[in-house]
DNA sequence: CTGTTAGCGCATTCAG
DNA sequence: CTGAATGCGCTAACAG
């Protein structure tokens, strides 16, 4: 492999000074057209590539951004990491993605990684209820999806139109008993979409209990063995459910089919997220869509903002939400 | 944010030159015990991180590593993200995760910017049959899953093993005349799994025969059209089908079922990859599991010595794969 | 419009 | 065992 030009072999080369060469790369114009094309033709044959490390410690930019996500095996998280991909790569900027695994302790690992190489910036999804101040971070973060405390700019779904439309189908295909099933953790989107249930019912003029609202880790093998047991403790005291995600909905699903109860039949649920399970199990699950471009491309945009140093009009930014409707929540006929 | 001290500032507080930090922080020997410590004091003391662009220009390394993947939304890939992510962290390097969306223009611009940012090495999985010569790349690779040419070290599951054992699962379990449902583009490790098919067939004393040779393109909804144009053409002249991929048995099921064969009455299926999907559908899917961990690793592992200079002795790296049974492959009985 | 030059923070000789 | 000095490649004054 031969080794790199530096800029000042390409200057000698076309027979500039650095300066010239510095500044036709970076567009920063005060050069003649002639020159502008000569030194570009130099660059394309000589494939030059300016060297980020040095660019990088003059300007103390590196033209990175890292994104921090609980889990790039859940779908939803790994639509957003692909939307910003493409969106970074238009502005030329690299991701440095890290799994976090829902563990605080990897965060922390990763997040000190990521300041040590200097990234221009961080999208942030955090596991984590209370995050480091900005001032502690020291560059723009963009909070996606989970506001922690302390968080400043922060893009999400609209969670509680989400709970809200979810709750509306079950009350419109007949439900009279909903339950609401959560992440136990309770993170900030869980806690809105419970609102937005809590309203759909009030507005219905049906009752808010406390036994209606149930929790478990929000993965597929908690939710189901909660359902089991709620089954055997207490039967089957709702006619439909609302989970936060579609992974425990299929949990959900499952156990109360162990149990005789089928769904559409006996038990409306509707879930959220429209993982490509819930479209391909069965019964296909009635989901809310997140609109993962828009949440990704808005998040972008308000990072690039920041590291232009422009100011952030809109600090709270909610991204509109769908009902996608699927067999488990057919009307009987 | 309070600005970042340089060495300068901490060799200043602590009292030492900057050679003595510079030593401490990289661990190169040739201070005293006491010395190591003072200085481990003041750097916690102060959170001093040492400038990565700083000594990536002097060292001219990054302690970055690329990854490209043709689609992280796809489960396989993306665990195998999560198992390089967690590899790594352990060995301080940060990934740049470029998502090609196998697309090879976008493969190609990420793959300069990656270059440009200095990586120190990449994990490749490529969308596209032959690439960049390693002299043109100028930084160690290891190849992942799909082997194009000129790749010298690569990493990937024993595909010809799997395409025996999905065969022979089928086989044994009564099928007399068994299709191949293949990716079309027909990469490297469909070419495996293909020949996996065929030794399976031929130790069976079963013929291969070109007309139980299908493709389409790899996803859900142009295997299922696949299947339903041949199934309206030429009725079900199978009793089994292996698919290349899981969501491709799906889509497959699926067709067969809009023709009123049903999975696994009428025709057993078994796929590829274990995605979760192929576990929560109906019926549930019989699959080859890869082990994405072991891959990860392995590759990790690999690229880390080509980084120290040391040699790599196995260029060809299989790692073994598993038959995860369930209902698309159930004898009847 | 173009060139000269200082210095970003660090690793690494070379002296001692 | 420790320090002084050099230069990695680039950008941004500044000078012309």
């Amino acid at each position: 492999m031969e080794s790199r030009l530096s800029i000042n072999q390409i200057a000698d080369i076309a027979g500039v000074s650095v300066a010239t060469i510095s500044r036709v790369i970076n567009n920063r114009g005060g050069y003649s057209r002639e020159t502008e094309e000569k030194v570009n033709r130099i660059i394309e044959e000589y494939n030059y590539r300016p060297n980020a490390n040095a660019s990088g410690l003059r300007t103390n930019r590196s033209h990175s951004i890292g994104v921090m996500v609980p889990d790039v095996t859940n779908e939803f998280f790994a639509k957003i990491i692909r939307e910003l991909d493409l969106y970074f790569l238009k502005h030329r900027y690299v991701l440095l993605i890290c799994d976090s695994n829902e563990d605080s302790e990897l965060e922390n690992m990763h997040l000190q990684n990521l300041l040590t190489k200097n990234v221009d910036g961080i999208i942030y999804i955090s596991g984590k209820n209370d995050v480091l101040k900005p001032e502690q971070i020291g560059v723009p973060v963009v909070y996606v999806d989970r506001s922690p405390k302390n968080a400043e700019v922060i893009v999400h779904s609209d969670n509680e139109t989400g709970g809200y439309l979810a709750t509306s189908e079950l009350i419109s295909t007949g439900c009279k008993r909903i339950a609401f099933f959560g992440d136990e953790r309770l993170r900030s989107p869980v806690r809105r979409r419970r609102d937005g249930y809590r309203r759909a019912l009030k507005e219905a003029g049906m009752k808010n209990l406390k036994e209606l609202e149930l929790s478990s880790l929000p993965d597929y093998e908690s939710a189901r063995q909660r359902m089991r047991e709620t089954l055997s403790e207490k039967g089957c005291f709702f006619d439909g459910v609302f989970t936060t995600n579609d992974m425990m909905a299929l949990g959900i699903i499952h156990a109360l089919s162990e149990f005789g109860y089928r769904v559409p039949e006996a038990v409306k649920v509707v879930g959220f997220d429209n993982v490509s399970t819930s479209e391909f199990c069965s019964p296909g699950i009635t989901t809310v869509t997140q609109d993962t471009r828009q949440i990704a491309v808005r998040a972008g945009e308000a990072l690039l903002k920041m590291l232009h140093g422009e100011s952030i009009e809109e600090k709270d930014i909610s991204i509109p939400v769908a009902l996608t409707k699927r067999e488990s929540t057919s009307r009987m006929q």
